[in-house]
DNA sequence: TTAACAGTTGAACAACCGTTCAACCAACAG
DNA sequence: CTGTTGGTTGAACGGTTGTTCAACTGTTAA
């Protein structure tokens, strides 16, 4: 019953393939840069901060705008732009009474363009 | 008070930008579109699914080795390959009493690699 | 058959997350 | 000054989500 190791699949206790799992374990990034990323892509997971994101990648809006373009009240999307610029994702200046807010980078379109495609099939 | 649609803000109450707004809804997908999106973004918004995805990325495994690369028991790997393969971003084949899951397709490899710029900003 | 292992599943619990509400600050008009 | 509007913030509530646990199916070996 000696396991050299194949591709075949053999799970027995305390003899899972070992040299598969160390090659898996050395293709996963540090658990911080993992953390990060799901952090990051946390972000995307809501269908709300989706919203804001395409809004503004037509054009920069001030909160009040925002809110009015996505059917939201002004504070649920303060709280929302506060997580969006503590990850970067948008920028923010103030003119006059307004906070106006943009898309930081092209990386949020990049991303949301990968994502259409997969789900386009 | 007359309110043409400049670019400077100006909020004043039932006086909302009205054509950035427009504009601004026009640029949004669907709700349905908006919904998929945020259940797509969601997967990638956890560690260990993303450990995973990136396990899966390296060779084809079996459960009971992806929860050892992981560090995690075969069911709660389980749960999570489940959510996985509804989205399609994983398929499986039995192998004997093994079930081997691999990557869908490349999608999954863009978009993350697309996250880890923006992350090394 | 029985035993052992690979894997799935549903319920339950805790932790997390998004919205609401109320209070608050800042800028402008009167 | 006062009042109003744009925006932020913290607490609280309800819904979602990930893990654990136990029970279960299916396959292999004895």
């Amino acid at each position: 019953m000696k396991n050299s190791s194949l591709a075949l699949p053999e799970c027995e206790e305390h003899e899972i393939h070992p040299r598969e799992i160390e090659k898996a374990r050395a293709s996963i990034p540090s658990s911080d840069i993992l953390y990060n990323l799901s952090d990051f892509f946390k972000l995307f997971g809501d269908s709300t901060r989706l919203g804001i994101l395409f809004a503004l990648n037509a054009s920069p809006l001030c909160v009040c705008d925002i809110a009015a373009t996505v059917g939201m009240t002004k504070s649920a999307v303060s709280h929302q732009l506060k997580a969006l610029r503590q990850s970067d994702l948008v920028r923010y200046k103030k003119v006059g009474k307004n906070v106006i807010y943009s898309l930081a980078d092209s990386h949020v379109k990049d991303i949301i363009d990968i994502a259409l495609e997969h789900i386009n099939e």
